[in-house]
DNA sequence: AATGAATGAGCGTTCATTCAT
DNA sequence: AATGAATGAACGCTCATTCAT
């Protein structure tokens, strides 16, 4: 009888794992579709793909903008995740940022629907998923910073421009010419060193502060 | 019979004056509202700005894509030779260089269609317009490599693609840190100075030959 | 054995009493939800204040009609009951006819499932609520027929119909003119007196026999 | 030549001849549709039934309801017309008003767009169309009343909401007693006669005025 | 018997392209 | 050659009803 119990209280909420499986079955192929073809998809290729009616997905997401939301706020935490892995496992902190853009830009490049939408990356900043990448990317500048090696006054939203602006290159050479856009890293990269230190020109930003003022000492 | 001679001539050729007029009016309406808003605008509004009928428009440009293109031709065309114009005034490479991205970026950031065309750059590298902005930046190249101020290895497509992609960062802030990409730009510069001799990543593209192979001494 | 047999006999009489009390609230919200939305309510809404599910809902009533039709039942009952009640109390005839119409207009103006329904008086005269109202009607009508007060030759549909037009108006004017269908039902209930001894048009109904032919005497 | 011209002032306005003659099918087929169905109707059945495109609607109506509204003005209009018309034609004043209700309820009983949307007379009591019957009112409501035969205190509106009143008793008694309304409005008629004399409840409208307040002299 | 997730036809609307005039 | 009306497939979304659990 004791045993019964939890069994009961597992078929109460026995229903719901068709619902998640539907629901992770709509996100997988949202994933898949909008990183294929961008934003721009059928809703009706999206529910086709998941195995799923019309209703089951509104269901889910009820705007299509939610399930697109959804789906970038995933994509940009497994990225933000991975970056966060790949930081820690490296030696020294120039390595990291080096290694972070070159993982970054390799595995995304061909990930339309985030391309499409690293403009979020400004007008709607505090998007999970975008948070995540951008708190990667200010420990890589702090630790950067620290070491002396990045160049003095560079700010994490430098560096998150900078990705946004190389993600873009990748995207557009990626069918013709998909190496050329190491070129242009190592390019930045050794603009980001810290033997420039002619100062970097003032945004006047109003709202967004500049993260790293005066942290790197020298 | 001498009247009717004159006539005829004229009701012959009258209409090829009017049709190039309206392929006029259709183009400069088409730039206008592409610069605006995009290639998803409407084409009854280029058509309505134009001030002709939908089959006028459809007799000069059968598919949309004929349209659009023919405008980013001009607009990479009049976008090339003024930036050869401010080449020349130009008095050091490097400046000439230096200027060329700032009035680039400046000027164009808001020219919504180039900036989503960008990518045609390489897709369609042949297309009349970009190839002269190409000649352009071969020439900064050239010059800022012949004085040494250039880092080695740095090829036209290089800094075509950095123009690509701090364009697209430009767009991107343009409305929240509307300055921000000049520090981008300074950083990429950096980069690009002579200082840094490292040897770039090969790209080993197979069909766009690298234009500048060897041109740098070192 | 002995100990089971109640058991048993209370597994299957148990979900009875649960599916009464689902019964009952599903008609309870309905209710609720037709009177202030009218027939067009997502069924769901109906679901979600009932606290049921929409497979129970739907074991109940199989389609959207018959929740609808069962609600209608009740609400014409209690409508039916009210109005009795009021006429019993009345002094005499004449202001029981009266203060009927004003109650039954006062109160069920703004119940929007009922006046949207009102048709079914005569598509479905035999819907258990609308008899019981009709009953009261001819009571009315019979009472105030005998004091010789009513019109000679009105009718109990007659009465029933002008309730239903009256209804109508009540609604449309509710929300910019709210007590203006007063001044039509005064017109009305005077065209109803007894001072008006023209018949009226007679109305060859093949189905519905006239209720009260002939029974006003003068 | 002076033949001519007029010829090809005419050419130049040809190609409307067919779209106006698709508007029109447009119309007329809504009409029609909406008439039997109500507003509810799928645009599609529609398009279907004046043999167009979807798009060809959607030019000539960019909403739904802007459709649903041009028929409506049409026909109100033609109600109102044919109203005024028969107004015209008939003897006295009290005959006028008496065909007015007679006519205008055996013709549009059965026009369910209209029926539905008379609920607008109050709402939108501006709509073309709903003026002009409100106008044919007025004048029948002024006539009457100067002859002595309206009762006093009756205004326009108490007359227009009459008509809303039985128009939607008239639809619903349409199938099972179709001539029964006659009755309804017979009651009605009689007690807007002069014989009573009681006032009719105010209704305090802070915004419609009441018309023809005390104008009747008797 | 109860749950609520799933279904899918249908709705109002848009727009690149074609075609009668 | 020019006009702009016509086309219709496709889109985002809703909701009465069914069905697996």
């Amino acid at each position: 009888m004791a045993v019964a119990e939890p069994e009961n209280t597992a078929r109460r909420r026995a229903p719901r794992v068709d619902a998640i499986r539907n629901r992770e079955a709509i996100v997988e192929a949202a994933a898949e579709v909008l990183a294929e073809q961008g934003t721009a998809v059928d809703v009706r290729e999206i529910a086709r793909r998941s195995g799923v009616g019309m209703g089951t997905l509104y269901r889910h997401f009820p705007k299509k903008e939610d399930l697109v939301h959804t789906v970038l706020r995933q994509d940009f935490s497994r990225w933000a995740e991975s970056a966060h892995q790949a930081a820690i496992d490296a030696e020294d902190p120039w390595a990291a940022l080096t290694d972070f853009y070159q993982q970054a830009l390799t595995g995304y490049a061909r990930h339309r629907a985030i391309m499409e939408n690293f403009a979020l990356t400004w007008s709607v900043p505090d998007l999970e998923g975008i948070q995540q990448l951008r708190l990667v990317i200010e420990e890589l500048c702090a630790r950067a910073g620290a070491t002396g090696l990045l160049r003095p006054g560079v700010t994490t939203d430098d560096l998150l421009l900078l990705l946004v602006s190389l993600g873009h290159a990748v995207q557009i050479t990626d069918e013709c010419r998909p190496q050329m856009w190491n070129r242009l890293l190592r390019i930045s990269l050794d603009g980001l060193r810290a033997d420039h230190r002619e100062p970097l020109p003032t945004d006047t930003a109003p709202d967004v502060p500049t993260t790293h003022d005066g942290l790197s000492p020298n």
